[in-house]
DNA sequence: TCCACGCTTCGGTGGTGGCCGAAGCATCTC
DNA sequence: GAGATGCTTCGGCCACCACCGAAGCGTGGA
């Protein structure tokens, strides 16, 4: 009865092709910007915003805003259950199981926005949290004393970024981690560039760690090569 | 791309409250005549009918004419553990496991339309298969020698049923497996309350074992109390 | 054979909601 | 600060579709 109301109220919402490519497009567990969903799926920013508006309502994302970005996940297992379910069935029944996660080329290293994600994003963070180098306070990060001496040894000026807030952390939706935003995440990320342990894919945010940045984050942040 | 269109398609028709108030009554694994199903979702004959139609076409529901009837079901598991999950994220987050299951009563024995179904009705099957007394083949099952003899034994004539199908297989959606429906099935039901080996509930269609069943169908069938 | 009943098909109507352009607000960059 | 960028709100347009009444078709019973 009034239960019948709420079952179509869900899934009403996901039977829209706008809505359900949106939907799709974070069933890997991403999170992904407003613009970016409407590129998805082919609309307007409007359009995207009054939709992206409603699932959020319904509980079916979340969003976090992020400086003028806002990035939109899929709430919790169970709609991402739910997804899969409505798949298996949309499938035809020899029930495929197709089930995807992120690409394994931007699982390893992607930029975030400006920043380094993914595994090597995650793996620099932990790296100088586990050296006293930065504390983790929920979504903003200290630099330490020890941090401030590590990274200016590296090549990083801290002191010069007057900014707030000049580091702050950032759920990595791929890994169900943190990884370090801001100023000192962009700076960071400038500098792997300018001493080439990274390269960037041309047509992708994929990034990988070339030979001397494995020797290079192994000597500097005590990362094992392996990791990377 | 194609995908969220199927998807779409698929939660399109569970997001119409009608629909939805269609698709929850057949939750249970019952069969369900068009008529009925109109009134359970208070609209007039033909819109029910363009309604089953879509939903039979897009592969949710099952329907088999029986006279001037037309009785419709769930087709398949994936498709009842779709609305499953929908109705676990309608139901608001704390999930609090408003499953889409059947009540236990239910799932241990039940009426199904006119015959045994659940736990009971799915173990009075494999017993008459395991004992060489049922052939089962896709929808249809066979009587075979041996299980004329023991029916009959049983108080049961198999011969004077006339009327094809005389025998048939249901599939069960609790359990997953087919259990015995059709004209064998029902008269195997009767006699079950004859003998008073099973009680009905009264507010339910739910049916529990009596003392004189566990023994009687451990002696006839060779089923095993525990099971029941 | 006729009638009763259940389901389906056919037209027509009305409301819901997806979609966009334009304008507004917030944030970042220079 | 000024300009650029990303998202949201507003107003209006249009298509889709749920719904019904009437008529048609098939089955079962008298």
């Amino acid at each position: 009865m009034s239960n019948a109301l709420e079952v179509a109220q869900i899934a009403g919402l996901v039977g829209e092709p706008t809505r359900a490519n949106m939907l799709l497009a974070l069933g890997d567990g991403r999170a992904l910007p407003a613009g970016e969903l409407a590129a998805c799926a082919g609309i307007t920013a409007p359009t995207a915003s009054e939709h992206l508006a409603k699932l959020e309502q319904s509980g079916l994302l979340v969003s976090v805003r992020q400086g003028r970005h806002r990035y939109y996940r899929i709430a919790s297992p169970e709609v991402g259950a739910m997804l899969e379910a409505v798949m298996v069935v949309a499938a035809g029944f020899p029930r495929p199981a197709a089930r995807f996660r992120v690409a394994p080329e931007l699982q390893r290293g992607r930029t975030c926005y400006n920043h380094l994600a993914g595994q090597l994003g995650v793996a620099i963070c932990d790296a100088l949290v586990h050296k006293n180098c930065v504390a983790v306070d929920g979504e903003v990060a200290h630099i330490l004393p020890a941090g401030l001496k590590l990274l200016a040894n590296w090549g990083i000026e801290v002191r010069r970024m007057s900014k707030h807030p000049y580091c702050r952390t950032c759920i990595d939706w791929s890994e169900r981690r943190h990884h370090l935003g801001g100023a000192v995440g962009i700076a960071i990320h400038k500098r792997c560039l300018e001493l080439k342990w990274v390269e960037h894919h041309l047509d992708s945010r994929a990034v990988s760690v070339t030979r001397a940045g494995r020797l290079g984050f192994e000597k500097a942040f005590g990362i094992a090569g392996a990791v990377l």
